[in-house]
DNA sequence: TTCCATGCAAACACTTTGCACCGTG
DNA sequence: CACGGTGCAAAGTGTTTGCATGGAA
């Protein structure tokens, strides 16, 4: 939404690359997405840019809380926009479809690691597998 | 405990091997474990096992429900006997701590999701990270 | 005796690193 | 014009695969 992303950067005493800025706006176009997506949409919309920096460049982001990456399959982590509201993911083992969820629901069980194991739980990278309502049948996997 | 996992893993057409029985016991053994330090353990009882045995066995040991995986790191996977009750991971970003919970702290979590999304969640694979109560400061991290 | 399982080595997938050059600030 | 960022290539992890040999049933 607003810009101060270029602000946070240099605050931190990062440098405003049009590769940073390509980088961060193909996270948020696509969603969720692994680095190897995020470099092949970077391409598709302009340039190339070098994987090795895609990987450097997400880093930056998340350092800064831009981005965050859960893990959303056994390989790969993938990176989304920390802009939108926080949340977490169920991920269908099935089908893979990513469902991204409300962290109003988790709410209680947070509350409860922290009074009964003094933890503090992150829901942002909190991601939860099972199968979705159309591969309820473990059977079909 | 009991040892009918000789008699499971021969009903569903595998054979019974030496390799097979080291790797389920020093799964057994670690508790948590990589497959590297699957591999270490077995080495360190007996004479070693190659690499690749190590992954084709615990794929089989996971088919049959010995065992169970989980990620309890952003790297490698860790794998856990699937003898004891089911449970779920707490990891902390910080000194790396795995705690085990009981399921029913997020029995209404799996309840809600259920009713709201169809979506059956598999506890056993779930790790929530966060910071434990050593660790609470982010800024530590 | 029949195949499944193993060992070995090579291939793979993903990620990190060293270094020379480039370009922001 | 200094120093952080990038591209490139090579190395590093973690995992999988093809194939010949070995051993459980």
């Amino acid at each position: 939404m607003t810009e101060d992303w270029r602000v946070r950067l240099r605050a931190s005493g990062y440098r405003l690359t049009p590769q940073r800025e390509l980088i961060l706006g193909a996270v948020e176009r696509l969603g969720h997405a692994t680095p190897d997506e995020v470099h092949d949409e970077v391409r598709k919309h302009s340039s190339a840019v070098n994987l090795s920096t895609v990987y450097r460049t997400l880093e930056v982001l998340e350092e800064l809380g831009l981005i965050r990456h859960t893990h959303l399959s056994d390989r790969a982590p993938t990176y989304h926009s920390n802009t939108g509201h926080e949340h977490f993911h169920l991920v269908c083992r099935n089908c893979k479809e990513v469902i991204s969820v409300d962290p109003g629901v988790v709410l209680p069980l947070v509350a409860q690691l922290r009074e009964e194991h003094g933890f503090t739980a992150d829901i942002g990278h909190l991601t939860v597998f099972g199968h979705c309502a159309n591969c309820k049948e473990p059977e079909t996997c």
